[in-house]
Order: C-alpha cells, then structure tokens, then sequence
DNA sequence: AGTCCGACCCGAACGC
DNA sequence: TGCGTTCGGGTCGGAC
C-alpha cells in the first residue's frame, strides 16, 4: 500500500527517467484514471510536454512540466509505474507514455483507484493545501505545529493520522509503526495528548517515515518501485500484520482491532489505553 | 467544524 | 472442485 516512502521511493526511480523528457505520445486506457476528465482529451493535453522534475508531497507524485502544468498522480492502493515495460499483454495497464528516447512507461493499477489530475499552472498549492497537511520530513513539521493540528480534536489519533491534514503521508501501516514506537495507543482523543507525546509521536512518525526510504518501502503483495523492484520495510514491522507475536519491548502478545475503520494492531501493555477504559 | 460512513474496485482468503 | 462471501485500503462526498 504506497504511503509516503513507497511513493519516494517511486518518485526516486521515476525522476531520472522522466526528468528532461518530452512525452511523445499518451494512451489512457482506463476512463476512470482521469475522471472527470475524459481521458483522451488528458492524454493530448499531455503530449507534448517537457518533463522539468519528479517531486512528491504527501502521498502525491507530481510530474512537474517546464510549461508549469503538473500532473497529480495518486497511486492509492495499487498504482505503480513501469519502466521498462515488462513484455506481454498485461490486463492491468492503465495507461502508456512513450517518451522522446522512444522508451515506453506503463503505469498499471489493479484496482483501479489510483488518479492522474492535470493541473494548470498555479493550481497545484491550492489544491494540495486544500487537502493534506505538513510534509513530516520537513524542518517547518515541528513539534509546534504538529500539537496545533492535532488541539482539540476528539477523534482517535489513529484516524487523525490517517486523515491527511495533520501530517501528510503517514497510512495504516506507518501509523500503528509509529503508535508503538512513541508508546501511544491508537484510539487515544488526538487532542489529548500531551506536549512530551506529542513530540515523540512527531520523532517516531520521521524515524518509521526514513527507515521506510531506506528500505525502499514495504512490499506486502503489489508494492514495485518503478523499476520493478520490491522494497524491504515489511521486514522492520514491530506490530503491523503481527497479531498475537510477542511484542518486542515487553513480550505481551500483539493486539488487533479495529479503529477508524481500519486494521490496527498495537501493544496492549505499552501502549496505555485511555484513562476511563479498559 | 469535526466526525462518521458508504462508495469506489477487485484479488485473495476463507467458508461451505 | 467450485461456488459464494468477506475483507481491505486511501480519499471523497454526503450525512449527521
């Protein structure tokens, strides 16, 4: 499930092949891609244009173009980039960019929830702070800040993370990592939190966030950086996915539940549960 | 305003 | 073996 590192780690492999190129020919394969745009008319919007970088926030891929222009890519659950093309039919293929070095790009997504938005110049920071708070790895994500998008909000601070607004970036799987690592319970009220948690929670967001980078993401099922290559993150996990394992700190087995929807598996010796419950 | 929940998809895992 | 059912995951939009 790409969350922030899995979409650097894309953007990391995807940004020297597509840096200083000219995309010569789109093909959208799938009309949902770019819905509500009809996709024919977002692949001759793209022709043409000059690839300047390849940047992420969030769990945003954003194709900067030397017009101005980007294209927003969200990979969702299983959105993912090709290069080079694997050979054969392939029924997931959603859409195909041939590039000036007559190479091919193929991006691919099984479910199909992943989008291309293309944005004219001047759109892209209204529309990414219209959804999606600090960039955790960035120096302006203090402790300060974080504490303020988190005040008074009631919500469990699973959800809270998950929600893009306070932090962006951080899915299922980097929230219940770095719930454990900072010692905090997942369904505690976001806003309850106290100055000192509230800063290890921001320290164990960035460590869990880099460890991910370094390992190149996480590959449950059908994680691929762009050049097709497994990351090695689930390797690192202290809790997700590890129902009934000992936990590492102290030996009590790993819990599972169930908080804003999502699976959530934490310490229940650990990680204190809110005071008034059990 | 904040929070919750269903919709969007489809492959895998499971139950019978 | 084969069928049907359930699950999961990020984000959006509508309901509360």
């Amino acid at each position: 499930m790409p969350e922030l590192p899995e979409v650097e780690t894309v953007r990391s492999t995807l940004a020297p092949v597509l840096r200083g190129r000219t995309l010569e020919r789109v093909a959208v394969l799938d009309g949902r891609l770019t819905r509500p745009e009809a996709p024919e008319a977002v692949a001759a919007e793209l022709q043409g244009e000059l690839v300047a970088d390849v940047r992420r926030r969030g769990k945003y891929l954003i194709v900067v173009f030397a017009s101005g222009r980007h294209l927003l890519v969200h990979l969702r659950m299983t959105g993912s980039f090709q290069h080079p093309v694997a050979e054969g039919p392939d029924p997931h293929r959603r859409a195909v960019v041939t590039l000036d070095d007559g190479s091919d790009v193929a991006y691919r997504d099984v479910r199909r929830f992943g989008t291309w938005i293309l944005l004219e110049p001047g759109e892209l920071e209204a529309y990414l702070s219209d959804r999606i708070g600090g960039e955790p790895l960035e120096r302006a994500f203090t402790t300060a800040r974080f504490a303020r998008a988190l005040e008074g909000r009631r919500a469990p601070i699973k959800g809270a993370l998950l929600d893009q607004r306070a932090v962006a970036g951080v899915g299922n799987i980097y929230a219940d990592e770095a719930l454990w690592l900072a010692r905090i319970h997942p369904e505690r009220p976001a806003g309850e939190l106290d100055a000192e948690e509230v800063a290890a929670l921001r320290r164990a967001i960035r460590r869990v966030l880099r460890l991910g980078i370094e390992r190149q993401g996480a590959t449950l099922r059908d994680y691929r950086d762009a050049n097709g290559r497994a990351g090695a993150m689930q390797h690192e996990f202290r809790v997700y996915g590890r129902g009934g394992e000992p936990c590492e700190r102290c030996g009590t087995p790993i819990a599972k539940t169930r908080v804003a929807g999502r699976g959530t598996w934490f310490c229940p010796a650990c990680q204190a549960p809110p005071s008034g419950r059990s």
